[in-house]
DNA sequence: TGTACATCAGTGAACGCGCGTTCACTGATGTAC
DNA sequence: TGTACATCAGTGAACGCGCGTTCACTGATGTAC
């Protein structure tokens, strides 16, 4: 007799784990066909289960969509914090890290990373999600303060910040839809980030 | 009794023009609702036509699809090289234009600039597409080359030209998909773009 | 100028499909006594 | 320890929907004679 729940063969009627099961049948499908061709149905397969069986964890497609985005925004939020606290403060380093793991994120995870980003009526909605979002972009914008030793945001930082964000939003998705064949734009990505940071921020330029 | 063809109402049982206006509905659909919510059924309906006629003309909904993406990118590049005819050569103005042109363009037609920029297999297929996408970056290399005074593009130019798109495209995305409310960060479109183009082509930076 | 005919653009009905969601239900579980 | 019962997670069948595409067809048009 089977007993371990980890798998998708069960031998009760009850689940007893269902709910974070269709979740990471979801996350999975958004990852494997994107946003827009993920299916309930689809993710009651893969999970074992009835069709009708979400509806007991979830309003509808669109919630459990939600909860991919929010929980892929927490998973991209603490990667950085955690890769902030191996630089030491105040320096460019960190802000580049920001950019790595943005970058790093969008590579390992396009499809959430698309559903966190696209269709902004969507999000606009969810209040959680603007929230997180500016949170992490607060967090840039101090780092950037940090960078030119100082410990509030003044109008300069936010602007910084908004130039760097651009770019490595516009290079995530580049690189995720394959626009930058390595013949055709061959870069070092650290090189790349730094390079951006210190023309952005500048604190190089004029010391070296 | 009515002539005119532009309109959806037909007189006659042929239609004349059928090819053109099933564009023109899908063009409008692809940016009403997105090139995901796209239906070939819909298009029908807006160009007063039965469901089966569009096979008369294009071999599936992706065929139709794809000429408004190739479409679009060619009214793209005509829109710089017509921006590009009123700068003097070999100035920044020139890079800035560019910038200004493919900003514009997201927010004039998002949906279609979605349609050119998203999903990386399928346009990796229709070889137009990306020999298009290649010209215009070519382009942007040509005219950053020129700003440093030379007629062959080299490395440096390359790098810069693609730090360049990388910027201009996350700022696209990030204004289409609404990320860039007023209130959390305020930036004047042209000051932002000669910003980042003498941070990264750099012309101005040693001498002013 | 009139007629026969080939061409082909558009018709309308039908197909099979997978989808999101609802419904009355059923079977396992935990709790009160 | 044993029984009655409330709870509720999951079932399976069904719904209506819009979709992409195919099919045999029909009606308008242009051309050959």
């Amino acid at each position: 007799m089977e007993t371990d729940e980890k798998t998708s063969a069960r031998t009760s009627y009850h689940h007893g784990d269902l709910r974070a099961q269709l979740l990471e049948a979801t996350r999975q499908l958004v990852e494997e066909k994107g946003p827009d061709r993920f299916s309930v149905s689809e993710a009651c397969r893969r999970a074992g289960v009835s069709t009708a069986a979400p509806y007991k964890h979830f309003k509808d497609k669109e919630e459990m969509l939600h909860h991919i985005a929010l929980a892929g925004m927490e998973r991209q939020r603490q990667q950085m914090l955690e890769e902030l606290s191996l630089c030491s403060a105040g320096t460019l380093d960190r802000v580049v890290a920001m950019g790595r793991v943005y970058i790093r994120f969008a590579r390992a995870e396009p499809g959430v990373f698309r559903l966190m980003f696209g269709l902004s009526e969507d999000h606009a909605d969810h209040c959680d999600m603007v929230q997180l979002g500016d949170d992490t972009f607060t967090v840039v914008q101090s780092e950037v303060a940090k960078c030119h030793g100082r410990d509030t945001i003044i109008e300069s930082d936010v602007n910084e910040a908004f130039l760097l964000w651009s770019f490595v939003h516009g290079l995530s998705f580049l690189l995720i839809d394959g626009k930058l064949k390595d013949a055709k734009v061959p870069f070092d990505l650290e090189t790349t980030l730094r390079e951006v940071a210190e023309r952005v921020v500048g604190t190089e330029i004029s010391g070296g």
